[in-house]
DNA sequence: ATGTTTTTAAACATGCTGTCCACTATTAAT
DNA sequence: ATTAATAGTGGACAGCATGTTTAAAAACAT
């Protein structure tokens, strides 16, 4: 005894996967509901009959991947080293590989940039919470503000993010773009034994130029 | 003799303030070209007669805020020690702090995110030129792929600048933001005294959890 | 003062929205 | 298999925004 009508079931994932795939083609102000329902071979009423408009719909996709990517994290977030294992970033690369399309919507900032407002919001939260509370747990005054630190942390992971779903064909593994990422955040693209270039010329600010 | 009529120098600004002072308040989505000549005062026909639609008059903000900033970073990004001194990154932020309400219209991914994916493009790209140039002038093969380092480079930018241009009252200089952001690419939140929390277990990854 | 360019209101056809209706099809449960 | 409930459908509707065109008025440069 399924809770819900086979129907509605249907119904809502053509609907959705009809949303994304016009978006993709061509963007989220270019197509009508009607453009979706015929695409999902479905009457226009019974669009209404769901969502209210098009926003209603794209929100219901963002959020049911929030919760699905939530879901998944939650295990890995209770872990003690997090922030230095890596395995929530892989987490959400993996299931950002598996929802590409749906990931790619969000992260171009289709809908006039809500869905990735929130995304990125509720990610930089995760992040700031977590830092916080590192730092009071080691009893530690952080070098750099965690506000400033999580926006960064997110802002990075989320632009290489959308680099790598776009990027066609797939030129790095999950596995290996998520290790730059965190050896990167982690010691920086300066390290001590010259990899990426020549290093400042005093312990902090003001070379030259 | 000036080159453009005044009239037409005037109605585009009006145009353009009210756009940006519009969508700051309803969302892009939410604004009609009438709103926006009603705001700047003027007849609906005068706007047709300037741009083809609201779309071609974000366009224009942005290519004219594009051009104003490449030409204010040009002379910095012919310096020698470039991505270390933190000069154009500051003077970004500087810019951005000049125009804030047309930056937060731009970051927030108002116009289905067009606006914002051309503008990090074109960051990222500047950033790959110069990390690709700096490489091969040092003849070294850098530890961290060069888009996955420009992405994630202008990524962490972009995200901090929209923390910043968002919060209300501004809580760090932009001196300040922009240091930090700039230590942190160097040297990474780990640092070798420990100032951000425990080190990784071993030399890279792998770590227990 | 004059010829040019810009601004303007009004009217128009077109297309999308969101709602409603009566009707049909599918479903879950008996 | 029958049935009662629920979901899907096509059509019609008013409301609203779009983008174009017109002819007249206003502002402009010289």
């Amino acid at each position: 005894m399924p809770q819900e009508d086979r129907r509605t079931r249907r119904t809502r994932r053509l609907l959705r996967d009809a949303l994304v795939a016009l978006v993709l083609e061509r963007g989220y102000a270019g197509i009508t509901v009607e453009d979706i329902t015929e695409r999902a071979d479905l009457g226009r009423a019974t669009f209404y009959s769901h969502y209210t408009d098009k926003d209603a719909l794209l929100s219901q996709i963002v959020a049911d991947l929030q919760a699905e990517l939530d879901s998944r994290l939650e295990p890995l977030l209770r872990a003690p080293s997090v922030g230095f294992s890596g395995k929530p970033i892989l987490e959400m690369f993996r299931h950002a590989a598996e929802e590409r399309d749906a990931y790619r919507v969000i992260l171009r900032g289709e809908g006039d940039g809500r869905a990735l407002r929130e995304f990125m919001e509720a990610r930089s939260a995760a992040a700031a919470m977590v830092f916080g509370h590192r730092a009071r747990a080691m009893e530690v005054t952080p070098r750099i503000d965690i506000d400033v630190l999580a926006r960064a942390w997110v802002g990075e992971q989320v632009a290489v993010l959308r680099w790598w779903l776009e990027a066609e064909p797939q030129p790095l593994s999950a596995e290996a773009v998520t290790h730059m990422l965190l050896e990167l955040s982690l010691r920086g693209r300066y390290w001590a034994n010259g990899f990426d270039g020549e290093p400042p010329t005093a312990s902090g600010e003001g070379s030259p130029d």
